[in-house]
DNA sequence: TCGGCTTTTCCTGGTT
DNA sequence: AAACCAGGAAAAGCCG
């Protein structure tokens, strides 16, 4: 259910991938690895944006609760300011997960400390990245939800009949490709930057490179954005990522959905490359 | 303009 | 039934 890749991607990529100037963290990337403390200085009064997001994620993730359920957008606050909302000010922010989150905050306020699992998430200042994708970003009049309905990317559109399998191929929007980032680097660069990935792909075994697309048609959308290709589906997408198996870019893993593997010639994905 | 390369689009058929 | 996988075929788009 949390993990539904065609449900609320707007709400949930408009604040990940949006303009603001901070950005959730993975939380979903977490799961399966060892939990580990908060540093002793990150008290949420002290938090930036940035961690009040990257704890709204724990906290959605350790409920198995869909992030895009809630909207970021009404966080966007710092941990000074989180501190001072009251149980109120939550239900209204997040509805009934509000008070889950407010339960959650006022432990940590108590202790200083989250108990919760978060991973062995690399809290890097956001400035430290070179984004992959800078220009990845969903402007409103792409993501606005009274023009895009939650619904995937892949409908038709409401005025268009269904005749998308057609052998007539209809007249296609010219598209560009530029070249310069191919689709396994942007997958790749999703991975290694679990700040500006809001559970979309996540590491199933990071030594070996088996990672599994968690929201298949978020990344799908994502991709189509950096090629401006706003038809751009996962099905389309992962035709593209079929094709480097005869490249050795990526490797078959049989018998799981969505699970992909980086192959010999796949560079830059290894910890050791980092 | 051409060819190579990568990706996109569409498709049939199979699997989970 | 929906979502996904496999891979053929053809075309688009970029680049040298």
């Amino acid at each position: 259910m949390s993990l539904t890749s065609t449900t609320t991607l707007d709400s949930q990529l408009t604040a990940t991938w949006g303009p603001a100037n901070t950005y959730p963290d993975v939380s979903m990337v977490m799961s399966g690895y060892p939990g580990r403390l908060w540093p002793q200085e990150s008290q949420p009064q002290f938090w930036s944006k940035y961690q009040v997001w990257e704890w709204l994620q724990q906290v959605m993730d350790m409920h198995q609760i869909d992030a895009s359920s809630i909207p970021f957008q009404n966080f966007d606050i710092d941990g000074h300011q989180l501190c001072s909302l009251s149980y109120q000010d939550f239900i209204r922010a997040a509805g009934s997960v509000g008070q889950i989150l407010f339960h959650s905050i006022s432990e940590l306020k108590w202790s200083g400390q989250c108990h919760v699992e978060i991973g062995q998430l690399e809290i890097k200042p956001e400035i430290d990245f070179s984004c992959p994708f800078p220009e990845v970003s969903y402007p409103p009049e792409i993501y606005d939800p009274l023009i895009h309905s939650l619904a995937p990317a892949v409908s038709p559109t409401p005025s268009s009949p269904d005749i998308k399998r057609s052998y007539s191929r209809p007249h296609q929007v010219k598209k560009h490709n530029p070249r310069g980032t191919h689709l396994w680097e942007f997958i790749r660069d999703i991975l290694l930057n679990p700040e500006r990935n809001p559970g979309l792909i996540k590491w199933e075994d990071r030594t070996e490179g088996v990672f599994r697309f968690l929201k298949s048609e978020a990344v799908a959308q994502l991709w189509g954005k950096k090629k401006n290709n706003s038809s751009m589906t996962y099905e389309k997408l992962s035709r593209a990522m079929r094709y480097y198996y005869k490249r050795g870019i990526l490797e078959r893993v049989d018998g799981r959905r969505l699970v992909y593997k980086f192959g010999k010639n796949a560079r830059g994905w290894r910890e050791s490359e980092k």
